[in-house]
RNA sequence: GGCGCUAUCGUCUAGUGGUUAGGACGGCGGGUUUUCAUCCCGUAAACGGGAGUUCGAUUCUCCCUAGCGCUACCA
């Protein structure tokens, strides 16, 4: 039975790294019809963050990567091998590492902090490796019974066998440590919370899992912990490290380079199956040769293996996640207009003249003059203007569609005669209304839109036409290009950097609303 | 310093003992679009270096180099 688990730290955010690992864990249980638990490793009493857990849980539901046990979140426990809170399960960790000292596989360090230290700098300084001199271990049982009856502050280390450790990993191969490079471990800290080391290994067993799948930080601490298995006398698990995310400069992916956590990109708009596509191919592919890029969480279950992980670390690259992004918006889109169009008893054809970008014609059954008239003709002046467009956010792209659904569902007529935009005006960035490439830069922004501002608000007749021709006029005048009228203009009514046309959007709007949104933009500028 | 991992276009990657080394993102060029964007077409761009094995290595082996990770009473 397959097994595996995500068992992050609650410090912070769930970052893209850890979303990934989650996500190798979860496709690689689900392919092979296993469990996937997760696991709360907060033995760190100093680093842990209120409410990390909390969130962690939300942002795993929201991408929709279900858990088979692990802690909920209203407090209950989902599985039979629970707590899966690590500081719930103290007396276990102690008690095991108990057994390991009375084997001898461990052993009680009463060394200070201030003693280990000095011990690590002069070692550094001849230039040593820094390693536990094993002082303690040495300690006779009477003295150690005098420590213990005089309650002297004690760690726990773990006595690391100086032998060859080999495994195979399921990425990387066989690999192979000598014990003796390897420094005693801590296993139980003064505070009485176990290391990740001990709780690890002790719950992986005791949670029966059969692959550990982790980041490859993780692979130089593998000795240790089999060494620990081998101490218990236990089966050790499999092991599969995956790459590192890397920052732009290949360092390991941090908060210091940037965005990384799952819930910023989650705000900024990006759909889950983006962010899921892209994580899941940022180290991994189907293989053989095989060209396909869009895949839905459901395929990825299907075709996921570890043979195809990557072994390099992988740059984490924002432009193909917004083409990720991109292509998932069209895909939704799609859909959500083939779902209302059945709703409102409309046909929808496809148009594969102009492949990746369906056009959609809406007819009806026997009365079709009567349809377009009534219900298709809102649905067909929102296909033909906005469907070969890119928008930034599913919040845009369903507030739309809920719109246009409830409208034509209650009144159509009302609609085709008024239509009201979607879009709230959001705090654009001021460096949305530049573009470098066309030209445009602030000074050129804000002559752009004091010009149309002016000769807008002379315009009395509002069709998009004459909008049309207010703004070629605009465009002589300066003797520019069209973009670097229309793309300031456009990005302020819009506050969008892919939207419908200008003139469309202007004459949607209407001229009270339009001049409004200039007048936001300029004093943005 | 010690230990380990890694190495194909700028980026994500496919791939093989003999290939025109393939795709995608981004770039560049052109076309469509009444306009910018979109869309379409085209194009440039890579096997880190050195030995060895071999008729033949990008592919197998070794060395070097570089990058990264770990080296905590953090995970």
């Amino acid at each position: 039975m397959v097994r595996t688990r995500f068992a992050p730290s609650p410090t912070g955010y769930l970052h893209i790294g850890g979303l990934r690992t989650a996500l190798y864990c979860y496709l690689f249980a689900r392919k092979n019809k296993g469990n996937f638990l997760l696991r709360i490793e907060d033995t760190d009493q100093e680093r842990f963050v209120e409410g990390a857990v909390e969130n962690l849980i939300k942002t795993l539901s929201w991408i929709g990567i279900e858990y088979d046990e692990g802690p909920l979140l209203d407090g209950s426990e989902k599985g039979k091998f629970g707590p899966y809170t690590q500081s719930k399960r103290t007396e276990l960790y102690t008690k095991h590492a108990d057994e390991l000292i009375e084997k001898g596989h461990a052993y009680r360090c009463f060394c200070t902090k201030e003693h280990l230290e000095e011990m690590r700098s002069a070692q550094e300084n001849a230039k040593l490796p820094p390693m536990y001199d094993r002082t303690c271990a040495k300690l006779p049982k009477s003295e150690i019974e005098e420590k213990l009856k005089a309650k002297i502050p004690f760690v726990v280390r773990q006595k690391m066998p100086y032998e060859l450790i080999k495994f195979k990993d399921l990425v990387r191969g066989n690999v192979q440590f000598d014990g003796k490079t390897i420094d005693d471990q801590v296993l139980i800290k003064s505070d009485g919370f176990p290391t990740y080391h001990l709780a690890n290994v002790v719950d992986d067993h005791l949670m029966k899992i059969s692959h550990v799948i982790r980041g490859e930080e993780w692979l130089p601490s593998t000795p240790k912990h089999i060494a620990l298995y081998n101490a218990f006398g236990w089966e050790h698990p499999e092991f599969a490290h995956v790459p590192l995310l890397l920052n732009e400069d290949k360092s390991k992916l941090s908060k210091r380079q940037g965005d990384v956590s799952v819930e910023s990109y989650i705000e900024k708009g990006y759909l889950k199956e983006a962010i899921i596509n892209f994580a899941a191919f940022l180290g991994w592919n189907p293989g053989s040769g095989e060209e396909k890029e869009i895949f839905t969480l459901e395929e990825l279950e299907k075709v996921f293996s570890i043979e195809h992980v990557h072994k390099a670390g992988a740059i984490f690259n924002i432009e193909k996640l917004d083409w990720f992004n991109w292509k998932w918006q069209k895909e939704i889109f799609n859909k959500k207009i083939f779902a209302l169009a059945k709703k409102i008893d409309a046909k929808v054809e496809i148009d594969l003249s102009r492949k990746d970008q369906p056009k959609f014609l809406f007819t009806s059954e026997d009365k079709e003059e009567k349809f377009k008239e009534e219900k298709g003709k809102y649905l067909l002046e929102i296909c033909e203007k906005h469907l070969d467009k890119k928008y930034l956010s599913d919040k845009n792209i369903l507030k739309m569609l809920v719109t246009v659904e409830e409208k034509i569902l209650r009144d159509p007529k009302e609609i085709s005669s008024q239509i009201d935009f979607y879009f709230t005006l959001p705090n654009y960035p001021k460096e949305l209304l530049t573009n470098e490439k066309m030209g445009v830069d602030f000074s050129w922004a804000k002559k752009s839109l004091e010009n149309a501002q002016q000769d807008l608000e002379k315009l009395d007749d509002w069709k998009v036409s004459e909008i049309k021709n207010v703004l070629t006029k605009i465009v002589e005048k300066f003797s520019c290009k069209n973009g670097q009228v229309f793309w300031p203009l456009r990005a302020a009514l819009s506050g969008l950097e892919f939207s419908p046309g200008v003139f469309e959007i202007a004459h949607t709007l209407g001229k009270k609303e339009s001049l409004t949104r200039i007048e936001k933009a300029l004093k943005n500028l």
